[in-house]
DNA sequence: TTAGTAAGTTCAACGAACGAACTAAAAATA
DNA sequence: TATTTTTAGTTCGTTCGTTGAACTTACTAA
């Protein structure tokens, strides 16, 4: 159990810098008397906050807007160059990096493939080699945040299936080669924490990856719903009502993924083609290529309408490729939804594609790094650099408490 | 979204007062110096804090203890007249309530069957005056937990199947009636939170609640998950595989419930007796009473393994009179789990029936308003006095501040 | 030019925790 | 029995962050 520990007036001073600094990644630039207003603080307080975060170099003084009556504010806005991080996806055959400050200005996205056999570590190193030389300026950012699809407990990958990788620490190698934190997360899990920390605040929030398989990530009041042991949410694995006994499980993905409907899709045309031309078929109109995505509508409500039984949330959001069939699957899906939803409230239940397409999963990966920026109230120490482990005095303990804030 | 709020000095304070109220429950009586070091604040901290809390009378000094080197420290503990909850379940056809302080001490245990065609309000006027008749110091209590098995949104009860009712305010009544708050809840969630609250505070902790129908709660790091309308959990309501298009869908419940299991038991074995009758044979060796255990055994394993994937609990704890079986259910449901589980640990996930029997939704019920008591450092103003309301002066405002430590 | 309005600053005061130095009460030791 | 050691609890001056009132600044309206 995670005790919580006693506050002090410096707690005060960063939940108040906190709010401060999530108005502004909200809502934008803002003046003193605006944050004043918006968080409940008073001006002088706000004033003196600000004051230090200009000093510090986070934030920076705009030009004066807000036309209007009286004196016009100041307006406040990240520096981004001071608060930029990284989001990583390490997808299966593919890797997204972007760039992100906390103006929501997308700095730069990468893009390339990768050969399946590339071992893990092989693809760190490249992923280094490339923020080294595209990014000067680096060493400044805020961190690094890595999502890869399988299961994270606490810093650690246990399971990556459809890599093929056990039981290794990505976070740790990339943040000795990179000398920045790094955060890992299941990347399911990481496209949900991006939806909120990016979109509306709608809690809880779940995501569903429609890949080759089949994962999801729940994000329940800005925090992401782990579990005990990373594995909360693998509802591809689901199993499908009760399994005879003594027989290998058959479950969920087998069923709702895109090789299970490439599949049937096959079997009913005899093509041999992939998801990707089955869209293209069925934009042309073609019918079993339109039957197959009927089918997929028919067994993605049935999923939703039992992930509502057992989250309730407030929102669903589908990504991955399959996301792309959004148009034919709307509203089958939601007829289907209608008949199994168990209260009414989850007939009408809003869902909807994510907004970032195939970037979700790296849009939150970089979210995971920000929002743990913030929640410090804009200070870097939420992991000690890792490069330097051992050779430092150490901090902490009673008497040589650090003053956090130069 | 809940947007929180600019910290103060107030909040440091209750903060404080929280941790200490929290080890005292937690740990049972402690010294002033023992509190210092178990919460990590310095003894002058705590011994004024805990000032306070004898002269408001929450706490009591008693003899002298820890017998050992140096100074006997001074035993604090609650004193329990002024830290009593009760904990009310409303079941189908029995009523349930309990009398807890905050030194574990259970003070009363009130028992009564109901008749299914009482209405809602009768049983709470019932309620009421057996509170009123037996409690002489009843407005002193700190509050009321009531735990009905239905959906609960918001202090609302939405609908309550077994029961027949639907879109009630019973908090509103009874704290009407009574003069004192009262927390709503479903009567699954109740119960898991009392596991966390009175034992061991694992994370997530999932209970499954096996009566006529079935029902689970999950807490996370002691926050009851109730999802966005308060339908998280109805896991009886699960669907069955795909299902057979438009046809009324067949749910877990129909399978894994004593009702269900009960119907095949009396198909197997010509008999027309129920649970209690099925439980006797099974204790006397009959082999179509065993054969029944063992096939609601297997389900529930199945049940646990799904739910396992969608949670990823730290521990699953059973109630309500199915967890009465337990000794027939443990070997053969463990053996269910680990066929099914996805992840090695979900095979080893610890599993084990609630230690308050059938109180175990009045017990969660009186946690429910302990918890938010210790959560607000001690103060009774989490729910203002119904009866009162209107009448009142407006209270908060920057200027009218009421001061909470008097 | 002047009045009005809103933004932002300054500063004394408050309140909470801290920590060092103290007193209190017991066991251990001589 | 007297003294030392050890731990419990109190006292009080210090530190620090927020507050609120009074102030200055910068713009619009008349």
């Amino acid at each position: 159990m995670v005790r919580s520990s006693p506050l002090d007036q410096q707690a005060i001073k960063r939940q108040n810098r906190r709010l401060i600094l999530e108005a502004l990644q909200r809502q934008g630039p803002l003046s003193r008397a605006e944050l004043a207003r918006e968080v409940g603080l008073t001006k002088s307080t706000v004033s003196a906050l600000v004051q230090e975060m200009l000093e510090e170099g986070l934030l920076g003084e705009g030009r004066l807007h807000n036309p209007g009556l009286g004196r016009p504010g100041t307006r406040l806005e990240f520096r981004s160059e001071n608060a930029l991080a990284l989001g990583v996806d390490l997808g299966v055959d593919d890797t997204q990096v972007i760039v992100l400050d906390l103006n929501r200005q997308i700095q730069a996205v990468w893009e390339w493939v990768e050969s399946p056999s590339t071992s893990l570590s092989e693809r760190l190193f490249k992923l280094a080699r490339q923020v080294q030389n595209q990014l000067p300026h680096y060493p400044r950012l805020l961190g690094i945040g890595l999502a890869i699809p399988g299961v994270v407990k606490q810093q650690e990958l246990l399971y990556a299936p459809g890599l093929g990788w056990r039981k290794e620490r990505p976070a740790e190698t990339l943040s000795n080669l990179l000398h920045l934190p790094v955060a890992l997360e299941n990347n399911a899990n990481a496209a949900a924490l991006g939806e909120t920390f990016w979109g509306e605040n709608h809690s809880p929030l779940l995501f569903i990856m429609l890949t080759t398989g089949l994962g999801t990530g729940l994000v329940v009041e800005e925090q992401v719903y782990r579990g005990r042991h990373g594995a909360a949410g693998e509802l591809g694995h689901w199993l499908l009502g009760s399994q005879p006994r003594h027989h290998p499980p058959s479950v969920v993905e087998h069923q709702l993924s895109l090789r299970a409907i490439v599949g049937h899709y096959q079997s009913q045309s005899g093509r041999s083609e992939g998801f990707r031309g089955l869209l293209e078929h069925a934009s042309r109109g073609d019918r079993p290529a339109l039957e197959a995505l009927e089918e997929l509508a028919y067994r993605l409500g049935c999923f939703i309408a039992n992930a509502a039984v057992a989250y309730d949330p407030a929102v669903v959001v589908l990504g991955g490729p399959g996301a792309e069939a959004w148009p034919w699957l709307e509203a089958p899906l939601r007829a289907a939804l209608k008949e199994q939803a168990f209260i009414p409230e989850h007939a009408e239940l809003p869902i909807r594609p994510s907004a970032f397409g195939h970037l979700a999963p790296a849009m939150g990966a970089a979210a995971l790094v920000l929002q743990r920026f913030l929640a410090n109230g804009g200070t870097r120490d939420w992991s000690p650099p890792i490069s330097t482990l051992g050779t430092r005095p150490t901090i902490g303990g009673s008497k040589s408490r650090r003053k956090r804030y130069a």
